[in-house]
DNA sequence: GTTTTATATTATATTTTTATGATATCATGT
DNA sequence: ACATGATATCATAAAAATATAATATAAAAC
């Protein structure tokens, strides 16, 4: 019983660090390749600060991870939770453009 | 572009309706089949208040639905995605009990 | 129609999340 | 060593989520 309180606390956590629509944008734009600090600020135009916070949290999650070249760090997705997750989120709120029409 | 971010707003909505750990209690309970308010409070040991404002929230997200049998209401989860996700995390979180050693 | 059972709503205090501004760190080029 | 570019950390104010207590509603039993 304590274990799947445990479980619960945990799972929840996780859909907590995707939980925010800055950060699935973020996550939009690593599903296709590992981007820079930067080239994500680009993407979203999020200020740096925010950027570097939400980054963290997902980080702490285990969401994300990353890769330094030179003075340039990489972040990618780190977990393939996070990609299933994303893939039925996109098929929900992305792909259905009122398909009941089509039945 | 203003459409994605539509689409991230309501996806985070959805996700935030499910980011709690005890809206996940609830909603193992409710994978197994519809339970009453009742069974609900028995079953997570939540406050009577707590319950209702968390399935209030569930409702708003569309994540479950109910029906009314005399005073009794009866809810069960509403949205495939729901199912599809929950899958996700009991993989990911309650299955995965050290597998790396059976690799 | 009054009581009882099942559930919802309202009010409120507490905690958590988020955005912003300021400052710090770290690696590199000069 | 110093300036610069890339990113993180810290402080803080504003907004959102949560639990709890009190009250309300709605259906059925009496």
């Amino acid at each position: 019983m304590k274990e799947i309180e445990d479980n619960a606390d945990r799972a929840s956590g996780f859909l907590k660090g995707l939980a925010s629509p800055h950060r699935l944008l973020i996550l939009c734009q690593l599903v296709e390749s590992e981007k820079s600090v930067t080239e994500l600020i680009a993407a979203t135009g999020l200020a740096q600060t925010s950027m570097s916070q939400h980054l963290s949290k997902l980080k702490e999650e285990e969401i994300v991870t990353f890769r330094r070249d030179h003075r340039t760090l990489y972040y990618r997705i780190n977990n393939n939770a996070v990609l299933k997750i994303m893939d039925v989120l996109y098929k929900e709120f992305c792909q259905k453009l009122d398909k009941e029409s089509t039945k």
